[in-house]
DNA sequence: TAGTTTGTTCAGAAATAACTGAACAAACTT
DNA sequence: AAGTTTGTTCAGTTATTTCTGAACAAACTA
């Protein structure tokens, strides 16, 4: 039923399929992009290698990397001989993005608990309104801790 | 420290929070300024009376309430003796709210499960980073799936 | 019946985000 | 020294998303 195809012709699919995904997530298409390629081919990418295979200019390459590498889901490499950058899945990249979810989590938390701390006393019914929805936000960044350890355990 | 303001000032500061929050997340900014409307609030809120008060046209309010109703995060009530809608938070919204990551997570994971279908036998090595990929998404469901539980408890 | 209020739809405008090309600096090569 | 390769930055274009105004239908009111 499920079609086997060539290895080449696979890898663009799923590269593809990522990108949507990644926009779906707020991440520009290309950072998806990219993070895709290197999952799927595990070892380190050039720089020009990428910008080639993926038909976009080396600006929207340096740019993209850039992002992947502040998040920590990439690692920039050197290799002797050759003066290209490299490129490769963080090894603990799956945890970095969960960490990122939580921090944007947690962000968001702390407008809520703003809210309630520049809100008078009296109006209780707001209060807790906005404590059950701050409570939401704490119960994110629990279960995305959550998922870290696990995660982390597994690699270990 | 944290000096009290007025009561209605605070609203707004919370609303207009709340648009960039929900920008961030996907979200287009005026679903996420009538959700955090109706939280403040808590009552129903009348369809013009949304428009009046954010300030935007009424098609924009016809497109953002739908896109809400249709996640399950607010209700329309109709009021007899009054033509027009209202609003009003879903009494499980929030629980709705982590329905819908989960849902957008399971979508991720078929898609790398897909590309494992479709991917040869051989190929061991992809196989097994595409797994830790589709176990990444496998966990942050697994999460989801107990904060769900968590808040469901609480609203019992 | 003619007019009003209400919510929806859709073509298009406005705002935002993503990408490119060119200019540049650093590190090399010949 | 002159030329090449490499990655970054930024102004500006392209693409995408969000919002609006106008047209419309349904349900009412005078």
């Amino acid at each position: 039923m499920d079609g086997e195809q060539g290895t080449a012709a696979v890898r663009e699919a799923f590269i593809e399929r990522m990108g949507v995904i990644a926009q779906a997530d707020g991440m520009p298409r290309m950072s998806g992009q990219i993070f895709a390629m290197l999952v799927f081919d595990g070892e380190a990418l050039a720089f020009g290698e990428l910008a080639r295979q993926l038909e976009v200019s080396r600006a929207t390459i340096s740019t993209s990397v850039r992002l992947l590498e502040d998040r920590g889901l990439i690692r920039r490499l050197n290799r002797r001989g050759d003066r290209q950058d490299y490129f490769q899945l963080a090894d603990n990249a799956y945890v970095e993005m969960l960490r990122h979810a939580r921090a944007n989590t947690a962000r968001a938390r702390d407008e809520v608990a703003g809210t309630l701390a520049d809100l008078p006393a009296t109006a209780g019914d707001i209060r807790g309104r906005l404590n059950d929805f701050k409570n939401f936000y704490a119960e994110i960044e629990t279960s995305l801790g959550d998922a870290i350890a696990r995660i982390e355990k597994n690699r270990t």
